[in-house]
DNA sequence: TTGAAAGCGCTAACAG
DNA sequence: CTGTTAGCGCTTTCAA
C-alpha cells in the first residue's frame, strides 16, 4: 500500500503533483477541493496521493496562511484532578466543533512553570489560551485570546469563567446555620488563590449575618492537601469544645474531612465546596457545580475572540446548588 | 510595553533584526544562543526583541528543521474519565522531560472518529501517537512511532502498555473462592475489547481451575456504563438462588454495583476491577492498578522511537495488586 | 481549467 | 564574528 519506511520523510505534494502530472498548483486545488479541476484531473491526483499515502503538511499550510494554528492551549493543575481533568473536557468537546485541538499543559501549581508554558504554548502560536492560573496569574504579554478560569485575572481585564464562590459558599454557611450549628469550623485551601478568598469571605458574611461569631476560632487556611486536610480535623475535634460541624472549600480537603470523620460515634456535620464521584453513595452534602461547563463556556469565549468578537471582557459565572445528601443535615449534639 | 494590537500579526524575526541593526541570521543566532555573537550584539538584539514583543514562530521552525513538531498526540476516551485523565497525567509528565507537548483528543470511543483523529493529528505533524484504541484500533499507516495503550494493536505489532487483565481478574476470582464463594457473578463492560476479554477470560479459567461452574448463571457481559450496571446487579440479586459475590470488571461498573448494594442487610461480596477514588473510605476490595504509570510507559516507549530506537515492538505490562478493603470478604450467606 | 512565481518565518550551508 | 543565499511545503497572487 503505503511507503512504510520510518526514516523517509513523508512526501509533499509536489511528489504527488509530479506522480499525477500535473502542476504544484493544481494538486492543491484537487486535494482541497477548490473549484475549476477537470474531474478526470482530480481523480488522478487522488489516486497519486492515495498511492504514496500523502499526508497534507499543517505546519507548511499554517505558515503560509498566516502562521496560526490550530490548537488552543490549555494551562492548568495536573489532570489526576478531577476539577481540572473535568474542565479539559468540557473545552475539548467545545473546540472539536470548530476542528480546534486541545493542548493541555500541567502547570504544577507554579507560577514560574506557568510562565514557560505560556511561552511555550505561544511559540506553537495557539490560536488562544484557557488558563486557570496558578495563583497570581501570568504576567499577560499574549497577542491570542486569553480567557481565565476559576480564577479571576490579576487586574487585567480579560474574559474569564468563574465558580459563584461566594454564593456557593453562603449557601452552605446558611444551610448549616439554619441546623442549629454555631461552632462551625472552616477549613480552607490556600489563601493566596481569589476563589479560596472568595468561598472564605462568603463565608465570614453569612456568619456575620447572622450574628455568629462562634466559628471564629476553628478557621483553618492553606490546608492544601487531603492528608493535611485529615490531620487538620482530627485536631479540631480533639479540642475542649469542638467544632459541631465542618465546611470544607474544596474536593480535596472535604475527602480528607471524611477520613477523619469515618468511624466516629456522633459524627459532625459536614458540608463541602464541589462535588465528587461517589459523594451520593457515601452521603456527603456538598455545594456542587458544572465542571464540566467551566471548559465548554471558556472555549465559547475563546471562540468568540478567535472569531473576531473584540467587545469589552466577558465574565461568565457558574452557578452553585447546595446538594443535600446527609452528611450536612446532621444536628448539633445538644438538639 | 509590548505592542497590544490584536489585529497586528506577531513581530518577526527579521523586524529584530533590522531593529537592531543586524542581520536576520545575527538575529537568529543571538536567540538561539548559538556560537560566535559579539556580546553587545546578543544584548542589542534582545533588547530589539523584548521592546517587540517577539516571539520565536514555532511553526516555521518546525517546517525548516524537517517538519515535524514537537507535540505528541494522545486519543482517547473521555477525560471526564479518570482512568483516561490518569493515563493523560502520566503521559504529560513524562514528555514535558523533553519538551513536548501532549494533545490530547477524545475519540468518543467511536472508530472513525478516531480513524478521522489519527488523520488529524497526523497532519499536524505529531511526533508520536499514543493510542487508547475504541475497539479495533484504528488501520494504520502512520509514519510516525505508535504506542496502544490498554488495548493492544490489531495484529500489527507495535509497542504497547497493557495491564494485567489475566492476572488481576484470577487474583479476583481467586480471592473470592478462597471466601468460600461458588455463586459469583460476573458484570463485565464491552466483549469487543481486548481488555474486557482478558479480565473474562482470566475469571473463567480460575473458575475452571477451582471445578467451579457455579457461576455460569451469572455472567452479564456488555454492560457499558453505571446505572446499567446497578440495575444488572439487582436484576441478579432477585433471582432465587442470587449470586452470593460480584466481580465487575471496570471502575464504572463497580460503581454501579455498589449503588445497587447500598443499604442492603446482608451484601454480597464485591470485588472491582480497576482501583477509584474513595474505595478505600467506601470499603470496596479491588484489583488496582498504576493508571498514571500506563501513560509514563507509553510516552517512554514513544520517545524511545522518536529517538531513534528502530528495535522491534515492545510491550510493557503494568502488574495488578489486590487491595483488600472489606467489600471483597464478606463470607457467602451459609457460612 | 491550469500553471509559474513569490513568499509565509525561519534555519542550514556556505561564504566573507 | 557576521552576512548572503537557498529552501522547508504549502497557499496566494496573477497570468495563460
Amino acid at each position: 500500500m503505503s511507503e512504510e519506511d520510518p526514516a523517509a520523510r513523508p512526501p509533499t505534494l509536489s511528489q504527488v503533483a509530479a506522480r499525477a502530472g500535473v502542476s504544484l498548483k493544481t494538486a492543491s486545488r484537487a486535494l482541497n477541493d477548490e473549484p475549476n479541476v477537470a474531474v478526470g484531473t482530480g481523480r488522478r491526483v487522488r489516486e497519486a496521493a492515495d498511492q504514496l499515502g500523502y499526508r497534507l503538511n499543517g505546519l507548511a499550510r499554517e505558515l503560509r496562511r498566516g502562521g496560526t494554528s490550530a490548537l488552543v492551549g490549555l494551562i492548568s493543575g495536573d489532570l489526576a484532578n478531577p476539577f481540572y481533568s473535568a474542565v479539559a473536557s468540557g473545552a475539548e468537546r467545545e473546540l472539536r466543533r470548530h476542528g480546534l485541538l486541545l493542548v493541555t499543559a500541567n502547570n504544577d501549581e507554579d507560577a514560574e512553570r506557568e510562565h514557560e508554558l505560556v511561552g511555550a504554548l505561544l511559540e506553537r502560536r495557539v490560536r488562544a489560551l484557557l488558563i486557570v492560573p496558578s495563583g497570581a496569574g501570568p504576567q499577560l504579554p499574549a497577542g491570542v485570546p486569553l480567557v481565565f478560569l476559576d480564577r479571576p485575572p490579576r487586574g487585567l481585564a480579560a474574559d474569564s469563567v468563574l465558580i459563584d464562590n461566594d454564593g456557593g459558599a453562603r449557601s452552605a454557611a446558611e444551610h448549616l446555620l439554619a441546623g442549629g450549628h454555631r461552632r462551625i469550623a472552616l477549613v480552607a485551601d490556600l489563601v493566596r488563590t481569589a476563589s479560596q478568598q472568595a468561598r472564605i469571605e462568603g463565608f465570614t458574611a453569612a456568619m456575620r449575618a447572622a450574628g455568629n461569631a462562634d466559628w471564629e476560632p476553628y478557621l483553618r487556611t492553606d490546608v492544601h492537601d487531603a492528608v493535611t486536610a485529615e490531620r487538620t480535623v482530627g485536631e479540631l475535634l480533639a479540642l475542649d469544645r469542638p467544632p459541631t460541624a465542618f465546611f470544607t472549600t474544596n474536593n480535596r480537603l472535604t475527602t480528607g474531612a471524611m477520613r477523619a470523620l469515618t468511624g466516629r460515634p456522633r459524627p459532625p456535620a459536614l458540608v463541602g465546596f464541589d462535588d465528587f464521584d461517589l459523594a451520593d453513595l457515601v452521603g456527603t452534602t456538598v455545594v456542587a457545580h458544572d465542571m464540566t461547563a467551566m471548559g465548554r463556556e471558556a472555549a465559547r469565549l475563546a471562540y468568540a475572540r478567535i472569531g473576531g468578537y473584540t467587545g469589552p471582557p466577558r465574565t461568565v459565572v457558574i452557578p452553585t446548588a447546595l446538594v443535600t445528601r446527609g452528611s450536612g443535615e446532621r444536628r448539633p449534639p445538644h438538639l
